[in-house]
RNA sequence: UGACCCAUGGUGUAAUGGCAGCACAAGAGAUUUUGGUUCUCUUGGUCUAGGUUCGAAUCCUGGUGGGUCAACCA
């Protein structure tokens, strides 16, 4: 029995994932020498999303666990689709995320000279060919999965011929689209990876690292792992439709001969009530059904950043729903839960009424102001106390009141008892309303003060407990609501007809004026707080000094709503 | 009708030939100056048919179901 801790043994001792599996094995049989490195490389063509997200928390989760490294590289072979914007953003992003990838950032445009240099070696062997055929030619002539394609007339190329004609590629004899390299391979190969693949393309047009000094550009396949073996990444993890290339990319190490990392697949994540491609999220864009890439309710982690998620809560989630091979539909509540638990136990408490009618304590003194203590957050008493102001009249939720309540209502009825948080034990009397409507405009209550919060006769029980704002210190801000973005668990799933568009939640957002207690006026931008009962909220950067912007991030669980809404459905 | 991958409660994920466990969701109760939190409990699962074995979620074979692959995208 040895007493060596390996690594990534935790006094938990927790059950390992597969890929963890993996690296310990490869760790035990000494590959690698005990490295573990990986690496996360997205094409900076768009925005990261939660699924990104998951596979950030996996790589650099995989390289802090292991004592190993974890890079940042940067798949840019393909310079019409990519910008230094997305660079920006994706570097912006795995900050936030809070990983780390020191002095390692790459970029696959960094190995372009090597790559042509690997081109080279394979022109030689005789294992590439710079082929003439169209685009259109080249795909007819690919077969099908079920039939073998047909060879290139030009795959017989002598190497000076082939090696001539790519160098005239280089120096940009040859317009786009006239010809490309390919790898001699099989045309017959079951994988249709492995019949011919193209390797460099010519593209006249700037790139945003290298500007003009290429016109062509290796293809993905061609890059990927080679700049992982450029990098000595122990580990490559990628998702599962890149299974199907693994057998390419380890005949390109093996035929150049350079070193091997391996390469592991794990499923994708899929969220109910959002999608996740980048083609979609794009158009949801585009096309202003959302108001640009971080709207609160897009699953970028730009949208959740700004939405009020913490890094501490999407690591935990992308923790929590693990890595596997099989496919997955993780529910959004999972993500939600995890926002709660964290915020739950940070977020500063504070009253704000989102829908209001007014109460007036008819036997409180005209005028009377009294600051009542209020705790900041019961899970955490280092967060301490501040001071509410309580006045004759003030705002409840038009919810905390019914005329004529169902025997589970605990909350503000004719003729009952409610507490008011951190103040007074309160009695409804009589409501005012509105002759033409119905509706309540007023409720006239009194008040019993012995009951005043931390008075010794404060602790007579009473069933309901509500939040309130004070009409004459409330202090008004705009509320952006967010619900589900679609109505449909899996938007990607679509009937005959229909597209993913139609299932879109057209009350996905609400933007209401709320009154909240005065201590909002210290919220600076991504505040993020507790409005009592109701849910947890982040400042906007849209706010203005005067002008405050919340986001409901997550309302609270609300067990009473949901009974209610089951008894309707049982009615 | 090809190749490859996958299959455990509603959703995820463990169990590595030896008691099917955990989280979320759902339901019940206790506590509570948030119908929040916390705590307790409950419901519910190995796709199917064979085989190997003292013993199979696990290994083998067939079936079924799902996914991926036919950009000069990544």
């Amino acid at each position: 029995m040895t007493e060596i801790n390996k690594p990534g043994e935790d006094k938990e001792s927790k059950s390992l994932n597969f890929i963890e599996e993996i690296i310990e094995e490869d760790l035990r049989s000494g590959i690698n020498d005990g490295r573990v490195h990986t690496r996360f490389p997205p094409e900076p063509n768009g925005y990261l999303h939660i699924g990104h997200a998951k596979s950030i928390c996996l790589n650099f989760g995989l390289g802090r666990k292991y004592n190993g490294k974890t890079n940042l590289r940067f798949d840019d072979t393909n310079p019409v689709k990519e910008d230094v914007e997305y660079v920006d953003s994706i570097m912006e992003d795995v900050k936030w995320l809070g990983f780390d990838w020191e002095d390692r950032l790459f970029y696959a445009s960094d190995y372009f000279d090597q790559l042509y240099e690997y081109a080279c070696i394979l022109i030689k062997k005789g294992k590439a060919y710079v082929c003439d055929m169209t685009a259109e030619e080249i795909s007819e002539t690919r077969g099908t999965p079920t039939r073998p394609g047909k060879e290139s007339p030009y795959r017989t190329r002598s190497v000076e011929e082939n090696l001539s004609l790519f160098e005239k590629m280089r120096q940009g004899e040859f317009e786009d689209g006239t010809k490309v390299l390919r790898a001699k391979i099989d045309m017959a190969s079951p994988n249709m990876h492995m019949r011919d693949p193209v390797l460099y393309r010519i593209l006249h047009a700037s790139h945003h690292r290298t500007g003009d000094k290429w016109c062509i550009y290796p293809m993905y396949d061609f890059a990927h792992g080679q700049s992982d073996s450029i990098e000595r990444i122990t580990h490559s993890i990628c998702t599962l439709e890149f299974e199907v290339h693994r057998p390419l990319y380890d005949w390109f190490i093996r035929e150049i001969g350079i070193y091997a990392p391996r390469q592991i697949e794990f499923a994708r994540l899929n969220m109910t009530f959002t999608v996740m491609s980048k083609r979609k999220l794009l158009e949801l864009v585009n096309n202003k059904y959302v108001n640009g890439w971080d709207d609160p309710r897009m699953p970028t982690i730009c949208g959740l950043r700004r939405r009020g998620y913490t890094p501490e809560s999407i690591r935990n989630f992308a923790e929590t729903i693990g890595v596997a091979k099989r496919d997955n539909f993780i529910d959004v509540s999972l993500l939600e839960f995890c926002l709660r638990e964290d915020l739950n136990k940070k977020a500063k408490r504070m009253m704000a009424v989102l829908d209001p009618v007014k109460v007036i304590i008819d036997n409180y003194p005209d005028g009377q102001v009294e600051e009542m203590e209020a705790i900041n957050n019961p899970e955490d008493p280092s967060m301490g106390k501040r001071m509410v102001p309580f006045t004759k009249t003030f705002f409840i939720e038009r919810d905390d009141f019914m005329d004529n309540p169902p025997s589970k209502f605990f909350r503000l009825a004719p003729g009952r008892e409610v507490r008011l948080r951190s103040a007074y034990i309160i009695k409804c009397n009589s409501v005012d309303k509105d002759p033409a409507t119905g509706k309540i405009t007023l409720i006239h209550c009194s008040y019993d003060p012995a009951t005043k919060s931390g008075m010794p006769d404060s602790n007579r029980k009473v069933k309901g407990t509500l939040h309130w704002v004070s009409e004459q210190f409330a202090i008004t801000a705009e509320v952006r609501l967010y619900d589900r973005l679609f109505l449909k668990e899996n938007p990607d799933e679509t009937p005959e007809g229909k597209t993913y568009l139609d299932f879109l939640n057209p009350d996905s957002l609400k933007i209401i004026k709320a009154f909240i207690e005065p201590e909002v006026l210290k919220a600076s931008i991504d505040d993020k707080f507790q409005f009592e009962r109701i849910g947890y909220f982040s400042v906007d950067p849209d706010s203005k000094p005067g002008n405050l912007v919340f986001n409901r991030a997550v309302a609270l669980k609300d067990s009473w709503n949901k009974s209610e809404k089951v008894r309707e459905n049982l009615t």
